[in-house]
DNA sequence: TTTTCTATTGGGGGTTTCCCGTATTTAGGC
DNA sequence: GCCTAAATACGGGAAACCCCCAATAGAAAA
């Protein structure tokens, strides 16, 4: 997976870190991290209010593959209390790393699902000991979902996220033939429905392979229909 | 803020009626309503505290097809307060009817999106004056939203929102496998992976195949997505 | 206990897909 | 007007997939 730091963007980097600084003020974290996907293209953008050196560490031993932080959100809807990972194994390594840093070990992250696949993840920490965390939890915790649609919601409609997270586009013809694919047809059933040679079939499935890297066809029916290109058949 | 565990109350549709009231009760809302929807399947399930007269005529006159409320949350992430949707053409047929039978005029709908496409709809009414509803709404929108969060992952989890289609099962190495192939590896990819025989990958692939009633693999694989059994790769 | 289901492996052979080319048309940029 | 990129279209040959068959073993259900 790709990291693309928001960061070193001009504009943006005030704007959301800013926006991470007030909501860590508001409610009393010590942290708080944000961070958009597009599971399709495989990409992750961030902005963080970390210091430097474990924004470093975290990219430079590819913390972010085993991050389980970012595992459980994908699967999960509703927001994932850091106690719940304890039991992971590559909590251990992630956690670990993060509290020689000095990093927090109370934390919470946010999933927010958008209608073309993205994710965006808001993440606030805060170090304290258990009943602290519960008490502040129960009580933030309906904001902090407020602040990660409005986060989140925010980011993907800019430029710099559009164009960082690439959304894949199909033409007509690739997508009425990957549709027909998704339908149970072969090459030969789609170009004597289409009225083409299944060589053209076959050249339109490769195209939007390559679009939505994929590396079969199954792969990018999957794709597809997880960010609703097609509908399945 | 507390959370009803909707686990411990018997019967579905008394369960989530009751939670709505609460929702009602607590925010000061008139009505509640929640929808449950699977775009890939085109199924709609919900639950409403509105009286049976205006959920007949809801049905019988298809409005469900034409509800801006519902439109407008299916390309949405951030909640839609219904006076935004007054200029929609579609609009002033729903809400006019709505009105007739005595609905309530402010209104706002909560979106939720799961990992698998299905998308929860949470809306809460009440009636009164513009300004009276603006405090109201910034005051319990947080709150709204973790309601919304929890109801739709308390019904996607639950039994009759899966079963309401027909669900089949797939073994643990039949699901196995198919993730890969979501995952664009070759059946003699797999067989590597899974120190198996690329035979047995295919014979798996093919009682995969049939258990999904799929003609061909990209087909399987973009139900088994459909239905959550296995993530897009 | 018998039966059924799952998981495993293999052969043979037809079908389908995929990678390599080429070619025309169209839309957009300089 | 020219050029480039994308979309559309077609074919040969190699690779992968899929369907028919048979067979073994363990686990679960009847």
């Amino acid at each position: 997976m790709e990291i693309v730091d928001l960061s070193t963007l001009p504009d943006s980097e005030t704007r959301y870190t800013e926006f991470l600084r007030q909501i860590c003020e508001k409610h009393d974290m010590d942290h708080a991290a944000y961070a958009g996907m597009n599971p399709t293209a495989g990409t992750v953008a961030g902005y963080v209010t970390y210091g430097d050196e474990w924004k470093d560490h975290y990219q430079s031993q590819g913390l972010i593959m085993i991050d389980p932080t970012i595992h459980m959100s994908r699967r999960s809807i509703a927001p994932v209390d850091w106690s719940r990972l304890e039991r992971s194994p590559d909590f251990q390594r992630v956690f670990r790393d993060a509290h020689d840093f000095g990093l927090p070990s109370q934390g919470v992250t946010i999933p927010v699902r958008g209608p073309y696949g993205d994710i965006g993840l808001l993440s606030a920490t805060r170090d304290c000991s258990k009943e602290e965390w519960r008490k502040l939890y129960t009580h933030v915790i309906g904001d902090l979902q407020s602040m990660a649609v409005h986060i989140h919601d925010n980011v993907v409609t800019s430029d710099e996220f559009t164009s960082a997270l690439y959304h894949p586009t199909l033409s007509t013809r690739e997508a009425e033939i990957l549709q027909w694919v998704a339908a149970g047809k072969s090459q030969q059933d789609i170009g004597d429905i289409l009225s083409i040679s299944h060589r053209t079939v076959e050249v339109h499935l490769r195209s939007s392979r390559e679009k939505l890297s994929a590396l079969t066809t199954p792969q990018a029916v999957g794709r597809a229909i997880a960010i609703g290109l097609i509908t399945p058949g």
